[in-house]
Parts: structure tokens; C-alpha cells; sequence
RNA sequence: GCCGGGAUAGCUCAGCUGGUUAGAGCGUCGGAAUCAUAAUCCGUAGGUCGGGGGUUCAAGUCCCUCUCCCGGUACCA
């Protein structure tokens, strides 16, 4: 029966708007290419889906705070995503976009499906109108004036000095963010999805889901206690799928609604790539299918209420078999976040690290049950400690004693010794327990059982003792290591959803095809005796103290400082005049509120007056820098802290725990030039 | 404020419906071994399971309460 079945695995589609960091691999990437890894080892049919996820508003301000085409952002980190992907081996059968067209035509069928079927509510709200961009502005293009506070720069959705949630037609004041030009309030109508109406359905499926994560039953338990709402499905928009019904000009469908749809739209790219268009739906349409999306918890929600409600609402489709969402992944005790700066980028860490020591390094500490840790450290460790010292050394070992003493030929097996018997019979049971784990997301679990396999070669090689046994029984000593290398092939399939990489080099170095790399064949007797071996390799070469240092180094600088990429050196004069370093007097200074080390100064540069956030607050009192002289970096890429606006990054030193501003040796002008 | 989730050995984490001396990996310390990337193998030590109270023959596991962290959500007109 399982063996009929088909699997339709999808990986949450990233937000084409920044570059995907360790968290993300650990929480939604690497979870489902184990998986599919394992699913294809035992020649199950399945197919591995993802995508970049294009519209929304995000990605419109991106492109006006840029001043480029949305276009432009998009193709930024869609490819280097999809690039970041392949580096670690995440191998998907196809990671599309949702720019795409196909997916604009699939969006709108879907769309227009649920509209024909007059599902969808119509409501007309008062909105913010720009009448010089001709166009109805999102929340997040408005400012103005909190009504709360009386702060001058509030968000359209929220005062980021004090916090209040906002709507757009509080705001006093109102202006557009892109313009700066009075918006009018004009009437705007938009589409609805009921998901209330859905609500006993899909409280009744959910009942009938067993061997659902408990976070995962939560949070959905959660929405249904509270009671779902009506959602908006079209928004004001240019950027995005064009609302395919008449009089709806400058409308697209609200990016949540349409997302998830990528999904699809990227299995019927598949398929038309492989010449069989219409094959999408025996996945999708198809009761043996099991459909398994893996995504983190903040998309909970969608993938195992909304989207389902929506395909409920369409008719046809499956609904997901499983929806395994782990928790997040921090970094060094912090989040890993875009604003903040910290966390590290996946383009970052595969240009410095073999992709398995980062597979292995991320799986090994997955948040499957609660938020992990990423800690530089530790990938040293596992690298230096696990595999090197466990993996690496027993098939070194292994090919080195061949080499050495069976001129690099597979011995003769005539009998295989009862130890040797032993062994093998044990990676067998071990690759039958892994089932279990594999088919119930315990990924952490299963690589403990696979690294206890290799521990167990490690034990078998040292009690078996070929280098004392070479000395009185060749042929027995050749038993021993005919044993020890079918073990590394076994070890080569064993690692094979974690390790990909390794797994084939191992593979090259036994002088094999993969034509047995079949997860049946694990514990199997599969080589030929008098077969040379091929060339040697170090799986896992020392990482030294220093490369961990640089990292380590590299993103520690605290809240205002970007994670470097690991990159040293010498830089030449140009380059160090890229920087424009200034002298600022601090004029105010008051705490961010909630956040715990943010100061947020206003900063006179003698022509001009910036504002800076910096994360100080734990060294420096706001009263203590008011007057004072700093020096400022003034030419820095505007980001914005906890939802501040910052203008740039103020120098100070930071050292165990210690920081110090930089400060001005006597008086000189507000705004002179330091270098 | 409300809802949910965390807090377990030096570090990173497991512990299902309550049940013998609380587990794993890594690290520490000791020993064995020397084929191997100073890599392996064996053994040892390490925790009043965030604090306090309760239910029970029995609680890390259930209940109450407090502290701290993380999400979500509301209100603050």
C-alpha cells in the first residue's frame, strides 16, 4: 500500500526580498531534502517543489526605496537563493517563481473558479488615494503623524516609536512614503474569502490528522478557538497577479491567497519541462498522493488553514497529508534577522564551508521541538570531532589499511568472519529502525542512529585488529577489511539524505556506481573482490581555530553592524574611501521602546541632521551622549531597527563584553570629514 | 492584558499516555590501542530536571503560583 503511494513535497516558497540564512535551511530546506533523499533511496515516486515568492508590497517598497523595477529585486534574490539552494544540495525538482506566467494564469483560474462559484464577499472600505501616483497606497506607504504620540513618522499599520497599531486613516497628517504628496480617502472595493464558512470543515479534517506535530495542532487550534475571519483576497497594488475580473483595474490578489498557489503553478513547470503537461495532476488531483509541505511556524497557519480552506473552496485538489513546521533556528543567541543584521546567509557560509559540514552542522541541531541554536563553534566541532573523527577516519582508515597491505585491491571474502556477520546484520536492523524516524520527521534522532552505525565500524575495525591479524593470517585480515570497506558502502548510503556530497565521494573512492546506492542494500555484501580502489581523498580536512575565529568575528559587531561576509585582507586607499566617516554632535537621544540595547539618536552634521539607531543602551545612557562628539559612518545603506529608521552606523569599540563610543579629541566642526 | 510555547548535565539537545538508580552527542578526566586526519575504542565524573506549593504509593512528566525568555493577539482613543 505505501509503496503505491506518491509524494508531493513542497518547501516553503523564501520571499524573494533578502537572501535566505542558516535558520531558514535548518527550519524549512534541509528537513524536506532528507526526506526526499531517503524517499528516492527506496525508489519511492516523489517530487520536491519550491519557488521564489514574488508580489506584495514588500517587494514594491523594496524597488522604490531602491529606485529600480520590482523586476530588479526579484531577480537579485531569486537567483541568488536558487543558487544557495543547489550550493547545499538542496535538489528540487524545480524551484520556479511566482512572476512566472504560468503561475499569473494559474492564480487566475483559481481566482476566477472560486469568484464564478460566488464564494468570494465584495466590501468597500475608505482608503488612502494617491491622486499624483494615481493609485490607492498600502498601509506601509503612508506616514504621518501617530494620533497616539504625536510621533511624526508613524507607519500606516504601526507607530514604531510607540508601538500602536495603526490604520492609515488615523494618521494625522498623512502622506505618501514614495511621493510625499497628500493623499485624498477614496472608496475602494475588494474581494473577501470567507474562511469562517470553512471553519467546521476544516476543524473536522484537522481531527481526522494523526501524527501532526503537537506545535503544529496548536497553533491551528488556536486560530479555530479564536474563530476565523473573512480575508481579503485582492489588495491595491501594481506589483503582483492582476485580478482577472472586469473593473478591477490597479487590483492584484492579496500575495497569501496567491503564494501558496506556486506550489502548483511550479509542479505544472515541471511537468511541461518534461514533455508530460499533463501529469501535474496525478499528484495533485490524485488520493494516493500524499501532499507534505515543510515550512517554518510563521507559516503555520497558512499552509494548514488557509490554503486548504482555499482548495477546499476550489475543488479537486488534495489536501496536505502532513504539514511537519519546525520552530526557528537563532544565532548566537539572537534571532536570525534581516533588520537586525545578524544571522548568516547561506550565500555567506557555503563560500567558506563544505555544504555537508553545514548540513550536517544544521541537522544535527534542527528545531524540531523548540528554537535551536546556531553556534560557530559548534560547526568546528562537529566537523573536527564527528565527521572527520568518526566518518572520515573509519573509511580513511579503511582505504589507507587496503592500500597499504591489499595493494589497494578489494580482498577475497571466502567466509565472512562472525563478528563481520555481526556488523552488518546490525547496520541492517539500525537502516530498519531509521524507517520509523524517516517517515515521522525525526530527522535529529536519525542521524544519531546513523552516526551510531559508523561509531559500531569504528568499534568492529579497532576489535578486530587487522594490523595485529596481517601479521598471521593475510586471508583472515582480508576478511576483516572486505568487511570494513561493504561497511563503508552501507556508510555511503546510511548518509546519504544528510551527506549527499560525501556519500558520492565515498562511493568514487570504493571505485562504485551508485547503481547500489539502495537503501535495501545497506548491511549487503555488494563489492568485488580484486577491484582496484579509486583515488583517496579527506572527507573532512581540520577546521582550525582561526577560521572559526574570523566568523565569529565577523558577526559579532552588535545590532548596527551588517554580518560580514567571511572575507579578509588588505583593502586598498579606494576602497577604505568608500567610507564617509563624520563628526556628529548627538542633539537627542531616547531608548527605542521594547527593544533592549537600542538608542535612537538625532545627530547634527553641520549641513545636515540624521537620525541613527545604535545598540548601546546597555553601555550608555541617553543622558550621557547628549553633546557629545561621535563619529559616524554617513554614507550607510538606510535600515531600519526594530521598525527605527537608522541613517547610518555610529563607530564605537567592542570588546569581551565592553563597548566604548568613539569619540572627538577636542573641538572641531559638526560635519569635518575624518580619514 | 489575553492565548500559546520554552526554562533538563560545561555546551547543544531527547525525555510519549506520571513508575525501577533522569538520557544522548560533544566536551572533561582516566585507561587500552597505534591501521588511520594527534583521528579510534573502553570506562569515569557531571544535573535538588527555573523558584515555591500541591495531588499521588509514585512527578522532569498532572494542578496552582512566581520569575525570566520567545511567539501571536488585544487594548492603550
Amino acid at each position: 500500500m505505501k509503496k503505491h503511494s506518491k509524494y508531493l513535497v513542497t518547501a516553503a516558497l523564501p520571499y524573494a526580498n533578502s537572501f535566505i540564512h542558516t535558520g531558514h535551511i535548518a527550519g524549512a530546506y534541509l528537513p524536506p531534502d532528507i526526506f526526499v533523499r531517503y524517499k528516492r533511496l527506496n525508489d519511492e515516486d516523489v517530487i520536491f517543489i519550491s519557488g521564489s515568492d514574488e508580489h506584495g508590497t514588500a517587494i514594491e517598497m523594496a524597488s522604490i526605496a531602491e529606485n529600480v523595477t520590482p523586476r530588479e529585486i526579484i531577480d537579485r534574490y531569486h537567483f541568488a537563493n536558487k543558487k544557495s539552494f543547489e550550493d547545499l544540495g538542496i535538489n528540487f525538482d524545480i524551484y520556479s517563481r511566482t512572476s512566472n506566467k504560468i503561475h499569473h494564469d494559474t492564480a487566475q483560474e483559481f481566482f476566477l473558479n472560486i469568484y464564478n462559484k460566488n464564494i468570494l464577499v465584495q466590501k468597500t472600505d475608505k482608503q488612502l488615494f494617491s491622486e499624483k501616483e494615481n493609485r490607492f497606497l498600502a498601509d506601509r506607504f503612508v506616514t504621518g503623524t501617530c494620533p497616539v504620540c504625536g510621533y511624526e513618522e508613524a507607519r500606516g499599520d504601526e507607530c514604531s516609536n510607540c508601538g500602536s497599531n495603526l490604520s492609515p486613516l488615523e494618521l494625522i497628517n498623512p502622506r505618501s512614503k514614495i511621493t510625499g504628496d497628500i493623499p485624498v480617502i477614496k472608496e475602494s472595493t475588494h474581494y473577501y474569502f470567507p474562511l469562517g464558512d470553512y471553519q467546521e470543515k476544516l476543524e473536522k479534517w484537522l481531527d481526522s490528522k494523526k501524527g501532526w506535530k503537537q506545535n503544529v495542532m496548536n497553533y491551528c487550534k488556536g486560530w479555530l478557538k479564536a474563530g476565523l475571519r473573512d480575508r481579503a483576497v485582492s489588495r491595491d497594488l501594481d506589483w503582483g497577479v492582476k485580478i482577472p475580473v472586469k473593473g478591477n483595474e490597479g487590483k492584484v490578489i492579496y500575495v497569501w491567497f496567491e503564494a501558496p498557489m506556486g506550489y502548483i503553478s511550479a509542479t505544472k513547470e515541471l511537468f511541461i519541462e518534461r514533455n508530460e503537461p499533463e501529469k501535474w495532476k496525478d499528484y495533485w488531483m490524485n488520493e494516493d498522493t500524499k501532499l507534505i509541505h515543510f515550512i517554518g511556524k510563521d507559516n503555520i497557519v497558512f499552509h494548514s488553514l488557509i490554503f486548504p480552506a482555499t482548495l477546499m473552496a476550489h475543488g479537486g485538489y488534495i489536501l496536505p497529508d502532513n504539514v511537519p513546521a519546525n520552530e526557528f533556528m537563532n544565532f548566537e543567541g539572537e534571532k536570525q534577522s534581516k533588520s537586525k543584521g545578524t544571522g548568516v546567509f547561506v550565500k555567506d557560509i557555503t563560500a567558506k564551508f563544505d555544504p555537508d559540514v553545514i548540513r550536517y552542522t544544521l541537522a544535527s541541531n534542527m528545531p524540531e521541538n523548540k528554537d535551536s541554536e546556531f553556534v560557530w563553534k559548534d560547526l568546528q566541532v562537529k566537523n573536527n570531532s564527528e565527521l572527520a573523527g568518526i566518518l572520515g577516519n573509519f573509511i580513511n582508515r579503511t582505504v589507507v589499511f587496503t592500500k597499504n597491505k591489499f595493494d589497494n585491491r578489494i580482498p577475497e571474502i571466502k567466509t565472512i568472519p562472525e563478528t563481520g556477520n555481526d556488523i552488518l546484520a546490525f547496520f541492517k536492523s539500525q537502516s530498519e529502525k531509521l524507517n520509523e524516524l524517516y517517515d515521522t520527521f525525526k530527522f535529529k534522532d536519525a542521524l544519531l542512529l546513523t552516526m551510531d552505525c559508523v561509531r559500531a565500524a569504528n568499534k568492529y575495525f579497532n576489535d578486530s585488529e587487522p594490523w595485529k591479524v596481517i601479521n598471521t593470517d593475510k586471508e583472515k585480515c582480508g576478511e576483516i577489511i572486505r568487511v570494513c570497506l561493504e561497511l563503508c558502502h552501507s556508510i555511503a548510503i546510511l548518509i546519504n539524505p544528510f551527506l549527499p556530497f560525501s556519500s558520492e565521494r565515498i562511493l568514487k573512492i570504493l571505485n562504485v556506481s551508485d547503481k547500489d546506492l539502495k537503501w535495501n542494500k545497506i548491511g549487503k555484501t555488494i563489492l568485488t573482490a580484486g577491484n582496484e580502489l579509486g583515488k583517496n581523498r579527506i572527507l573532512f580536512p581540520q577546521i582550525e581555530d582561526s577560521e572559526i575565529e574570523i566568523q565569529v568575528q565577523a558577526s559579532s559587531g552588535g545590532e548596527t553592524v551588517k554580518t560580514v561576509s567571511p572575507q579578509t585582507g588588505i583593502i586598498t586607499i579606494e576602497d577604505f574611501k568608500k567610507v564617509s566617516l563624520k563628526v556628529a554632535k548627538v542633539i537627542e537621544c531616547v531608548p527605542v521602546p521594547k527593544s533592549k540595547k537600542l538608542l535612537k539618536l538625532k545627530l547634527n552634521l553641520g549641513t545636515s541632521e540624521k537620525q541613527i539607531v545604535s545598540g548601546i543602551s546597555e553601555f550608555y545612557k541617553p543622558e550621557d551622549l547628549i553633546g557629545k562628539l561621535v563619529v559616524v559612518v554617513d554614507n550607510l545603506v538606510p535600515s531600519k531597527l526594530m521598525g527605527v529608521d537608522s541613517e547610518g552606523m555610529l563607530l564605537a569599540a567592542k570588546q569581551n563584553g565592553e563597548l566604548k563610543i568613539v569619540t572627538i579629541d577636542g573641538d572641531i566642526q559638526t560635519g569635518a570629514d575624518v580619514n
